[in-house]
DNA sequence: TTTTTTCACTTGCAAAGTGCAAGTAAAATT
DNA sequence: AATTTTACTTGCACTTTGCAAGTGAAAAAA
């Protein structure tokens, strides 16, 4: 995946390397790959420090969750938040992020329903 | 992208490549990329040949774009319909694939939103 | 306070995937 | 019969992924 510029409060400005103008294949350019999305599940269902990522159940390897917090902070999806006095971080949903629900509540309901052997234990509506 | 057996007319018997039981993990097993659902999209507006796709405007490597249809056929979502009496074929989505509908509406609708200067032509409710 | 453990990463590397260009053979058109 | 289009495949450079190991700061335990 390219990388991208930063985000605004209501709506990102298109970067050049933007594929084509559809909001899905847009979409896609920020989230289209195995794991973001799953990061943005494990914020939905409130863990919000590194180890809390690392420690889903699809193991995500440390490499490539460090990048991905990194894109989605340069885009606008999630923030980072520092953590009492200290250097440390935990991350948190965007407005813009939050509004990803939508898109994780139709993925849950189309698995559930075409893949057997799969539960969602936890992603709630609301 | 590891590769995955067939799929039945209900729902798919869990591959032993998958990450977890979760439906979103599960999901992005099958579509987590940053093409396989531009395909889908074309599926739905009506595109069903091999250069109806690489006509799209986001320009999938046709080598890409041979290999998605193989997985997407494998994994149900679509199905080659052959073309009078000749050896080509059109492809179509299944039921299964068809249930992505409500996904792409929500990414188009959070694209929509949350990236300026997206447009949505042709990716209609119903 | 010192030691130990945990946390949040980074680095290195092999393997896999991507993207581009060019090639090919069959089908359709002229 | 010759040309063009279609539906691919192949080759190759480059990027991304996934795994393991390492590191330094913070937190917890002794």
């Amino acid at each position: 995946m390219p990388r991208r510029p930063p985000a605004s409060s209501t709506s990102s400005p298109a970067p050049s390397s933007r594929r084509s103008p559809c909001p899905v294949a847009c979409a896609l350019d920020l989230f289209g790959d195995r794991w973001t999305l799953l990061v943005i599940r494990d914020l939905f269902l409130g863990r919000s420090r590194f180890k809390d990522f690392t420690a889903s159940p699809e193991g995500i390897p440390t490499n490539l969750l460090s990048d991905r917090l990194e894109r989605l902070t340069e885009s606008g999806l999630i923030s980072r938040v520092p953590l009492e006095g200290g250097k440390r971080f935990a991350y948190e949903l965007t407005e813009k992020g939050k509004a990803l629900k939508p898109v994780l509540l139709a993925m849950k309901e189309w698995g559930l329903r075409w893949e057997e052997g799969t539960r969602a234990d936890l992603l709630n509506q609301s």
